[in-house]
Order: C-alpha cells, then structure tokens, then sequence
DNA sequence: CAAGAGATCATCT
DNA sequence: GATGATCTCTTGA
C-alpha cells in the first residue's frame, strides 16, 4: 500500500526510522524503478543547524516549508542530487534524506544510468541512487503521495538498524554527532562508513 | 587500502 | 566570490 501523507506528518526522526525497509517507487515513461530503503538521515528543523532549513526560508528551502509528503530535490557539487522527502507540519521546514537502497525492480535501467554493473555500487548513496533513479530537480515539490514518485509499505516489519551520526556535516557544530542516520543492519546496501 | 584532489554549478553573501 | 547533506579516480605504501 501507499504511504499516506499522514505517514509524513510525523515526527522527522521516527519517519526516518519507519521508512527503513519501505519501498521507493518511480515510474519514469516506461520504465519502474524500485528500490528496498536501507539508510535514511533526519534533518529536524529550523534549528537543526545541518538542515537546510536553519538558514532561513529561501527559494531553495522553501519546499520544506510546505506541506509534508513532497519531494525535496537539491542538486550540489556541481554533480549530484539529493532526494528528501518532507515531514511534519506546513511552514514547519523538516526532511529525511534517502541515502540509500537496494535495487529490486528496473535493475537493467539503474546499471544503464549509473555506468556501472555492481549491484551494490547503483544505489548505495544519495548522490548515486538519484542517478539511477533518474531523478533530478524537475520533481523538486512533487506530491510523493501522487503516481510518479512514491513509496509503498508492503508488509515487511521494521529492518533492526543502527543510527549514527549524519555525513558530510561537519560544520553543523554540537548538531554534527547526533546520532540521525539510521541504516539497517546487515545490509550489503548502505553507503560506506 | 587510505587519503586526497578534482569535477562543476545553483544558491546565498 | 565562496561553498557544499558527493563520488570517482589517482596516488603511494
């Protein structure tokens, strides 16, 4: 079943938590791209000082301000974009970053966008995983409860994960070791580290 | 195997 | 004008 946007409505941590073992969904013209969500990181809010959204409300943030169970899409490093899905109430700015999952469907696409035939190597990080899920800024603000890109439970229980401290943050002062990545256990899937 | 650099651009100061 | 919620390749031991 698809996720409902009360599912997103929740608090940004425990969505994090629950969305391991979901399913991400995009039908992309002919082609279904799935993937088993193993890796997630939570950014809370206005003063989650790793969340985009301390810095203010800006053109970039703004989706984040919006209603939750929306795309954030980001693009960054010249190279990469990022995939969040928002949380929590309107003009409450929050997101959790799908940071990796295991390919399942549209497998021979993925290795096509990625130039690469490893199966662990397709999706085992934000940067890599939009990449072989074709999705860039164009599904910034897309209604992830709608038929392009969503998620779906399909009755799987909650993976056992670990949580430790997000990456690439380091900046983010006393925020930088909370532990809000949270990747399950025994996965051959997540990024490194 | 670990460490470091380079790639490249939208966004914000 | 600086800087990233990254990845890949090269280097050197």
């Amino acid at each position: 079943m698809k996720l409902p946007r009360t599912f997103y409505r929740q608090p940004t941590e425990e969505v994090a938590q629950q969305l391991l073992g979901k399913f991400l969904i995009h039908r992309h013209g002919a082609t279904t791209l799935t993937g088993r969500i193993v890796e997630t990181e939570a950014y809370l809010g206005p003063h989650d000082l790793a969340c985009h959204a301390s810095k203010g409300r800006t053109k970039r943030t703004e989706v984040m301000f919006g209603p939750a169970g929306h795309a954030y899409v980001y693009f960054i490093y010249g190279f990469y974009n990022m995939l969040n899905l928002v949380t929590e109430a309107k003009d409450f700015p929050a997101a959790v970053l799908i940071r990796a999952v295991e390919p399942v469907r549209g497998i021979e696409r993925m290795k096509q966008n990625r130039k690469s035939d490893l199966l662990h190597n397709l999706a085992s990080g934000p940067g890599k995983l939009c990449q072989a899920f074709a999705i860039d800024r164009s599904l910034n603000g897309a209604d992830v409860c709608a038929k392009v890109l969503y998620l779906e439970d399909r009755g799987e229980p909650l993976p056992r994960f670990a949580a430790t401290p997000r990456i690439g943050v380091d900046y983010a002062g006393k925020w930088k070791d909370k532990p809000l990545r949270f990747v399950v256990r025994d996965s051959k899937f997540v990024s490194k580290r």
